[in-house]
DNA sequence: CACAGCTCCTGGCAGC
DNA sequence: TGCTGCCAGGAGCTGT
């Protein structure tokens, strides 16, 4: 699934691939894909719009044009794909919901498989971002930001998952932060002490980096847009590794369900 | 306000 | 071998 890193590392390949060009035309090839406007507005909109830059916020791609945004989000299984002049094969995958021709013969191809992710174009990015908690990346997350987002009765693993608290984190960096902090998932995040908040932030922002520095991690589904894998899947301590050693302490790691996701912890490290 | 449950969706896999 | 049915999960929504 794509979180933080992964749209990271999406992005970054997108700004050297697609600033300056120009989209030439636009196909939708699954309606469903396009949220928002309707999908006649969306193809006329966008054909003969350049773009101009490629930002991350959160989970979503931002592909900035002439006063207008086209933002992605990819959900569990979305990719953005470059598709060279020279090999249009990727054209013909099934999977294919929308394609976007571009002036030098390339085609930035958005495939999904469970037609989870969405496409957004809108004027002003902030209708759909302007609601997104902090960055944890920016000088402006300090250890203080974070004790902000923490000042609710909730247990500490959904509330760092619900993007409007910290934006970015998924299922797999959530349970590798709270192990790399030392914290359990089903904590009260007001029960945090100052050193846990220090240890959590710093933990919160390595895993990112980390990840970002791996190319993102792979498990199934995540290509970069070079359809390359990530190689973080190797350097994860919890997530995915039920019943294998933990990397600190070497007890088992274990499985549980916290909001209805797949939990990832150390029995022994994480109280 | 907190949180459980449901929805979307389909490939992959466990169980029979 | 082949079928059935469950699972994963981001985010928005409803219900308690």
């Amino acid at each position: 699934m794509p979180e933080l890193p992964e749209v990271e590392s999406i992005a970054r390949r997108l700004t050297e691939r697609l600033v300056g060009r120009c989209i030439a035309s636009v196909e939708v090839r699954w309606a469903g894909a396009v949220d928002r406007p309707a999908v006649d507005a969306f193809v006329n909109k966008l054909s003969g719009q350049r773009v101009r830059a490629v930002q991350r916020r959160g989970k979503f791609v931002i592909i900035e044009l002439d006063g207008r945004a086209l933002l992605v989000h990819l959900r569990m299984a979305g990719r953005l794909l470059m598709c060279p002049a020279t090999q249009p094969e990727l054209l013909q995958d099934p999977y294919v919901r929308a394609l976007f021709r571009l002036d030098d013969g390339s085609v930035l191809v958005f495939r999904d498989v469970r037609k989870f992710g969405r496409l957004y174009l809108v004027q002003d990015p902030a209708e759909l971002v302007g609601q997104l908690g902090p960055e944890p990346l920016t000088d402006a997350f300090t250890p203080e930001a974070l004790s902000a987002c923490l000042r609710r009765k909730r247990q500490l693993k959904p509330l760092l998952l619900d993007q409007h608290v910290l934006a970015g984190l998924g299922n797999i960096y959530t349970d590798e932060a709270l192990w790399a902090a030392q914290l359990h998932p089903l904590r009260s995040a007001d029960s945090l002490s100052a050193d846990e908040v220090a240890r959590l932030h710093e933990a919160i922002r390595a895993v990112l980096r980390h990840a970002i520095d791996d190319g993102g991690t792979t498990l199934r589904d995540y290509r970069g847009c070079d359809g390359e894998p990530g190689e973080h899947q190797y350097a994860l301590a919890v997530y995915g590794r039920r019943a294998q050693p933990c990397p600190r302490c070497g007890a088992a790691v274990e499985r549980i369900v916290v909001g209805q996701r797949g939990t990832h912890l150390c029995p022994i490290c994480q109280k």
